[in-house]
DNA sequence: GGTTTTTTTGAACAAGCGTTCAATTATATT
DNA sequence: AATATAATTGAACGCTTGTTCAAAAAAACC
């Protein structure tokens, strides 16, 4: 029955068979609709083991965050470095609202990981999610260094206009992400979000232009 | 212990406090992390009850959508024949908006039904809700009549840069109407989706510049 | 006022849940 | 080779889950 158990060179360990099979059903099924049973099963690992390694399914939960989110942050923090050295306005800001979207779109079409990114847009959605605390843990610090970024192209605009303008920029990339078909369906396939060229080709002047403009008056 | 059960002159049904109870709880839990009997009991009553008169958790779940939504549905639909009146494009732009954006902060004040936003907020994250089918049954049909009505305002635009520009006021709308806290969090209070006229002030123009201006080119 | 239908009760059902643990096997250390 | 540590097994724990059902109460009907 284990069937890919120690197929290639590099072989993984129980942890990650854990963690995959983890990663995969909570992005489906979330954390109350997914059962120990069921990641034990897929992870071919017996029930116990996942208590042994993390504790609790919570503790499972929040172990697929804090192994999976941190590539998502070294890379936002990455582009935001680079836009810090564009000196046009216009152009930094298109570089930072692009630190923003392309490591989502990346791990999309990653091998390992492109379930991470419907947990991702999942978890903030769920009300417990505050109690959690996952999120403010690990994103909000790369939250607060975009903004002040933004910052320093606007620094005439209000701290409520900067935040209201990120609040757009991950809205509308995040309701993307998190989506499940609906946006093609409608279209009949014409918008269809699956495509990362595409959607980021789309979306980005999109969001330029709705963050660009003075907001008041 | 019944406590507020035959207070006032109208008193709710039976299978009004299940709903109620059930919108509450469905839209902080979820589906899944709900139980029958948390619901049953908030309602005061039998848990057999459930299933008397909806069959099944997802059959109340379902009946929630089908006795809450068809509210905003119709005020998105009167508030697009409105805009069909204006003459004038950019207004014209700005009522459909409007129309879109209205109903769903209307309903996050209204005293019933303040919790059903974020349960229709939260649906369409689950990607099991393609399986249940309730958004594409209910909100379906009137989102391409949107679409419709902004073909008819662009009609040099191409069908994906019409379904792009609608998904992106959906998108926003839907990010902030589910927020729980974090846009407060991060902005220390300067910016908060809890203020309705506040939010609609800020969030039209965001919207409107964005989708305005000629896509691609 | 008696009869039928609807609603409510209270309890039970089997199945699944997350977690625990002693016993066993495997790996690392000395 | 003997010992100590880590990993895995297999089964059990008590509890909760959604659903069912016969019996009792209430309401509607003729």
């Amino acid at each position: 029955m284990s069937g890919a158990r120690k197929r290639s060179g590099a072989e993984e360990s129980t942890q990650e068979r854990i963690l995959n099979a983890a990663e995969q059903l909570f992005a489906y099924s979330g954390l109350d609709g997914t059962s120990v049973r069921q990641i034990a099963d897929k992870a071919d690992v017996q029930v116990g083991l996942i208590n042994y390694y993390f504790g609790s399914k919570e503790g499972l939960y929040r172990a697929v965050f804090t192994t999976r989110a941190p590539v998502v942050v070294e890379e936002r923090r990455i582009g935001l470095r680079m836009a810090a050295l564009e000196k046009d306005p216009h152009r930094r800001l298109e570089l930072i609202v692009k630190a923003i979207i392309v490591p989502m779109l990346n791990m999309r079409s990653r091998d390992g990981s492109n379930h991470f990114s419907q947990l991702l847009a999942r978890e903030p959605r769920d009300p417990r999610s505050v109690e959690r605390g996952i999120i403010a843990e690990i994103f909000d610090p790369i939250a607060l260094e975009i903004i002040e970024s933004l910052k320093e192209i606007w620094p005439d605009r209000s701290d409520a206009e900067v935040h209201w303008a990120y609040q757009m920029i991950i809205g509308v990339m995040m309701y993307i992400m998190s989506d499940h078909g609906r946006i093609s369906r409608l279209s009949g396939g014409a918008a269809d979000p699956k495509n990362a060229d595409e959607t980021l080709r789309i979306i980005l002047p999109l969001v330029m232009q709705g963050i660009e403009g003075k907001p008041t008056g």
